[in-house]
RNA sequence: GGGCGAUUAGCUCAGAGGUAGAGCGCCAUCCUCACAAGAUGGAGGUCGGAGGUUCGAGUCCUCCAUCGCCCA
């Protein structure tokens, strides 16, 4: 007799989770290429903590690895964190503020250190958090996206993109943050319509024969125009193309952006992208401020003025408007063509506006010198659509495909380069000399030492200028991603492997550096490659341009989009670019698992640079999931405060109840509305399973397993538990198979639930606490007592039996509980559950007869239980009770114990005929009889019956009139056809009895 | 403007041609020896609207309405 006690989830959750890391039980060092399931975590940003779609995400990824390993699969799951380079740049910047500080002053290097003394709090806390969930990642390859390895990775990717001409850096028009001071792709920026307004401008004809009126909804840009556009077939301007027009206000001098100055006199061109039912068919042209007016701008050869700073204030060429703030200037020019009559209208407008999706300012389109990935070329776009569109990588639900294809159809080329410091530093050296732009890599060197500096420096971490020691002591500092290694160690381990004997101290470094210029090797290798400074003692790495060798170089000072790293995610994880043993066994990866949100950001940009760098797709399957809502189906969102947070959910039901929620609300495509109270209830599915759980174990003998071999040939409830568990068991690896997340937890809650608690622990009862009769002699005491122990060893086998294997089919779902109830039974005898095989469906396990049995027995004794409640006979009041029945009289005999306990009975008798003083009910061929005593209030039942007998009657009537269509007859399949004549018979049968019972009630009541 | 999705019980959602389902909530009875975080029973729906296909339509087709999302 052992009592686990009551369900403390908290106990059991922070044991399990802390053994699990400790024993890195979910690690595998040693994949196997043909027999593993590997999958990348979508990397959490670090600036922020964990939010409901975070918990969702790893928990369907983590249903999927336990579940893969319990099938067998080495599980290699890779955990890691994102820099998040705008995001992360804009928390710290924020604190710093706060302090009084200014990014700007303190300038670049001094405030990367304060973002890597931030970084790994917020990160650790998520890990954390993380690890509360349950995750089984593989810690041990944990990696960041701005790590050592992946900055390494991230330089050679720009690298083979630059070289192969699908790079190029050009003045373009972009979406230009004026708050964050950044250029922003074209996914960045979120379009939200707004309430505006259309300006009605005359721009007057040079000759002042007349104006032309054109529209706008930003006047202030009217500063920048150079022209107006008509389109070419607008008969109403057609005879004006080609003389100028004064531009209003401007009575000062403008500079084009090449520096060459602008006339205020701008010329009528005619071009087929003007919308002639625009405003009035004619529109001005703002070719540094407008997408379009840039490109009719190029085509025209139009000059660019641009008329603001990156402030998105008015620069020197908005001359009486410079220094003011777009809004304001729009308000004083608008206030100005007024006063000079050249306001014709003002209309109210609905458009769109673009708005940076971080910060949400208005961005400003500008003309800036930016870099640019070209998607657009065939050898990325081609074959990111035509693995899609094979099927090689499947969405799912597959309906995102077409989304999927769609945006790709339509591709621009992705702006990647950032005006910001947080993040991976473009790798292009300019040289001051002769402008060459060069590109860098540790491939253009080809000593380890050489590489090692190189990578230090391209990260930031070493100076330009430094000494051995302080090399050496960076070397050997902590790494960030794994602090129990030195950053020369997790350089050997992910991507210097192939130099693992390398030791690196400031000795070595300083003989290295001093043979490098000795004047024996500058002849041989005819440069040097260090320069020493015998004032300050450092030493300096000397880059030199490739075209004409000049050693004065100055690197590109932005940074590249966060997502042009996260794109090499699914390689660089596992040591691209090297060819390392994790990225031959581990690539391709079997699964992604996301939100659609980021479809274009990430996995379309993983499927682009995984297939251009590996030849082969980054995932075979994208798993989309839902989005999580409020209940009221809003986005959570921290502004609107109906945010909830997983670990306080963590906290009040525990993480078991916070997945298996998470899980069974996972229905494929659609949005998830959650409310505190879902989880609520499957706490109680958690608090449900460990009573079981403390049930069966209290009642199991010590020494059963010794005792098997004497237990009784199984009963009939036995094999209709294991037949429907079999079946439960065939089901859920169905659903996993497919994805069916939803399916899979329903149909264990189901089982767990409704067959096996409310049902076979409750058989099970009858011979856990069988005893001998009384007054019997010794002799056959002797020989019940034998026959009850071999009933008992039966039962309990069962009972085991059944909940060993529930524990490990709801393990993926809820791993903490059923580890820890996994320990405390008797067979549970394997490190942890997590590495126990997955039940399978087994043919030999399916018993028709006895379930049909046993499903006939529920119904009689639920139709006695639904009487007694219908007669308001309480519960714990044992009642005598007759019956009468055909087909089910074997039934009634072979489980009469089974009726007498489940139904509360005092006795079950048969009789021939409907004892007097009874109300009688039924179920099918089983009619029984419960005595009343004294007055009873029958309404109810006749209600009851009544609403049956109506209900039964609408039914019959819909089939007869089913059966005498002769269509119906002619035409259905056979079976369908006798499939109605059964119901409609079974359905007349009970039409009958009903029909009786009524008519005793009401005589009796009458 | 283009596209996608949704509309089924009070709430959240399953179901995808053969007599409408689940969980939660609600009502009633009960502290019955694993569990009141429980047991037992019960009430509740003309499946957004209109046409059509079919012997038969939540289910397939067309149109409409409302809501949501994405892209331009």
């Amino acid at each position: 007799m052992k009592d686990i006690g009551q369900y403390n989830h908290k106990q059991v959750e922070q044991k399990h989770s802390k053994k699990w890391i400790e024993k890195a039980i979910y690690s595998v060092s040693e994949p196997s290429k043909d027999n593993r399931f590997s999958l990348v975590i979508p990397p959490p940003n670090v600036t922020g903590s964990l939010h409901m779609g975070h918990a969702l995400n790893v928990t369907l990824q983590d249903v999927l690895c336990r579940w893969q390993r319990m099938l067998g699969k080495d599980v290699v799951w890779v955990p890691g964190f994102d820099h998040a380079g705008i995001a992360t740049q804009y928390v710290v910047d924020k604190q710093l503020q706060q302090k009084g500080i200014s990014r700007l002053e303190i300038g670049r290097e001094e405030f990367l250190k304060k973002v890597w003394e931030w970084v790994p709090i917020s990160r650790n806390a998520i890990r954390e958090q993380l690890e509360k969930i349950g995750v089984s990642v593989d810690w041990r390859r944990e990696r960041f996206t701005l790590d050592e390895g992946f900055s390494r990775a991230v330089r050679h990717a720009f690298r083979r993109l630059y070289e192969e001409g699908l790079i190029y850096r050009g003045e373009y028009m972009v979406s230009w943050c004026p708050k964050d001071l950044t250029a922003l792709s074209d996914l960045e920026v979120e379009h939200e319509e707004e309430e505006g307004k259309l300006y009605y401008i005359r721009y007057p004809l040079e000759d002042g024969s007349g104006f032309v009126t054109v529209a706008t909804t930003r006047p202030e840009t009217m500063l920048g125009d150079t022209a107006v556009a008509v389109h070419p077939d607008d008969k109403r301007y057609s005879h004006l193309v080609g003389k100028r027009l004064r531009l209003p206000l401007v009575e000062w001098k403008r500079k084009a952006m090449d520096g060459s100055e602008i006339s205020p006199l701008i010329p009528i061109v005619a071009d087929d992208r003007v919308k002639p039912e625009f405003g009035t068919g004619a529109v001005k042209i703002t070719p540094a401020h407008d997408p379009l007016d840039f490109e009719i701008g190029k085509t025209h050869g139009l000059a660019f003025v641009q008329v603001m700073d990156s402030f998105a204030r008015m620069n020197e060429n908005a001359g009486d408007f410079a220094g003011l703030d777009r809004y304001e200037a729009r308000k004083r020019i608008v206030e100005r063509l007024q006063e000079l009559g050249l306001l014709e209208k003002v209309e109210s407008h609905r458009h769109a506006v673009g708005k940076c999706y971080r910060c949400k300012t208005v961005l400003e389109p500008m003309v800036s010198n930016q870099w640019f990935l070209k998607v657009s070329d065939p050898r990325i776009k081609e074959t990111a659509l035509r693995v899609v569109q094979e099927g090689k990588i499947r969405f799912i639900p597959e309906n995102w495909s077409k989304v999927y294809v769609q945006w790709m159809e339509n591709l621009k080329d992705w702006c990647i380069s950032r005006q910001i410091w947080w993040g991976h530093r473009i790798p292009v050296w300019y040289c001051e000399d002769c402008g060459h732009e060069n590109v860098f890599t540790d491939e253009d060197f080809d000593r380890v030492y050489d590489k090692l500096i190189f990578n230090l420096i391209a990260d930031g971490k070493i100076g330009e200028e430094f000494t051995p020691e302080e090399v050496s002591q960076v070397l050997h500092s902590p790494s960030f991603v794994h602090p129990e290694m030195t950053l020369l160690d997790f350089y050997k381990s992910f991507a210097f492997y192939k130099y693992h004997s390398t030791e690196v101290d400031a000795n070595s470094l300083r003989l290295f550096f001093t043979q490098d210029m000795n004047p024996m090797a500058i002849l041989t290798e005819k440069k040097s490659r260090y320069k020493y400074d015998p004032k300050k003692k450092t030493y300096r790495f000397i880059l030199r341009c490739k075209k004409c060798n000049s050693e004065k170089l100055k690197q590109e000072s932005d940074v590249l989009d966060t997502w042009f790293s996260s794109a090499l995610w699914p390689f660089g994880v596992f040591g691209w670019p090297e060819q390392a043993q994790d990225l031959q066994k581990l690539y391709p990866t079997d699964i992604l698992v996301t939100g659609f949100d980021i479809i274009f950001f990430w996995v379309a940009r993983m499927v682009m640079m995984g297939t251009f760098f590996m030849k082969d797709v980054p995932f075979r399957d994208v798993y989309i999931h839902a989005l999580i809502r409020d209940e009221k189906g809003q986005k959570m969102s921290k502004t609107k405060g109906n945010v909830i947070d997983p670990l306080d959910i963590v906290e009040k039901y525990g993480a078991d109840a916070l997945r298996f929620t998470l899980a069974i609300l996972t229905q494929q495509g659609r949005d998830i509305r959650l409310s505190e109270k879902r989880f609520e209830g499957y706490k109680h599915f958690a608090n449900k399973l460990w009573n079981a759980g403390r049930f069966i174990i209290l009642n199991l003998d010590e020494d059963l397993l010794s005792k098997l071999p004497y237990g009784a040939p199984p009963k009939a409830e036995d094999l209709w538990i294991i037949t429907k568990l079999n079946k439960t068991t065939k089901k859920v690896n169905h659903a996993l198979a497919h994805y069916e997340f939803s399916e899979a937890a329903k149909e264990l809650y189901e089982f767990i639930w409704s067959e096996f608690c409310d049902w076979y622990i409750e058989f099970s009862k009858l011979r856990l606490y069988a005893k001998p009769e009384e007054g019997i002699s010794e002799e056959e005491r002797k020989a019940q007592e034998e026959s009850i122990n071999a009933d008992r060893i039966t039962v309990q086998a069962t009972l085991l039996m059944v909940f060993e294997r529930v524990l490990r089919l709801l393990h993926p779902f809820m791993p903490y509980i059923t580890e820890e109830l996994w320990e405390e039974i008797p067979t549970g005898h394997k490190e942890s559950i997590s590495i126990t095989p997955y039940p399978q469906f087994n043919p030999q396990e399916v018993y028709e007869d006895a379930e049909a049995q046993i499903e006939r027995l529920k119904e009689i004794i639920s139709a006695i239980r639904s009487l007694r409640s219908d007669l308001k006979i309480e519960p714990s009041r044992k009642v005598r009770l007759y019956y009468r029945a055909k087909e089910s009289r074997e039934i009634a005999d072979r489980f009469k114990a089974h009726i007498i306990s489940l139904a509360r009975l005092e006795s079950l008798e048969e009789v021939e005929e409907k004892p007097n003083n009874t109300i009688a009910s039924f179920s099918k061929d089983f009619e029984f009889y419960l005595p009343v005593e004294g007055s009873i209030r029958l309404e109810e039942l006749i209600q009851s019956y009544s609403r049956r007998l109506s209900e039964v009657e609408k039914s019959i009537q819909s089939l007869e009139q089913r059966l005498s269509n002769e269509n119906y007859i002619s035409r259905a399949p056979e079976e369908e056809v006798q499939r109605t004549k059964d119901s409609l018979k079974e359905l007349q049968q009970e039409r009958e009895k009903v029909r009786v019972l009524l008519q005793m009630l009401t005589g009796a009541t009458g």
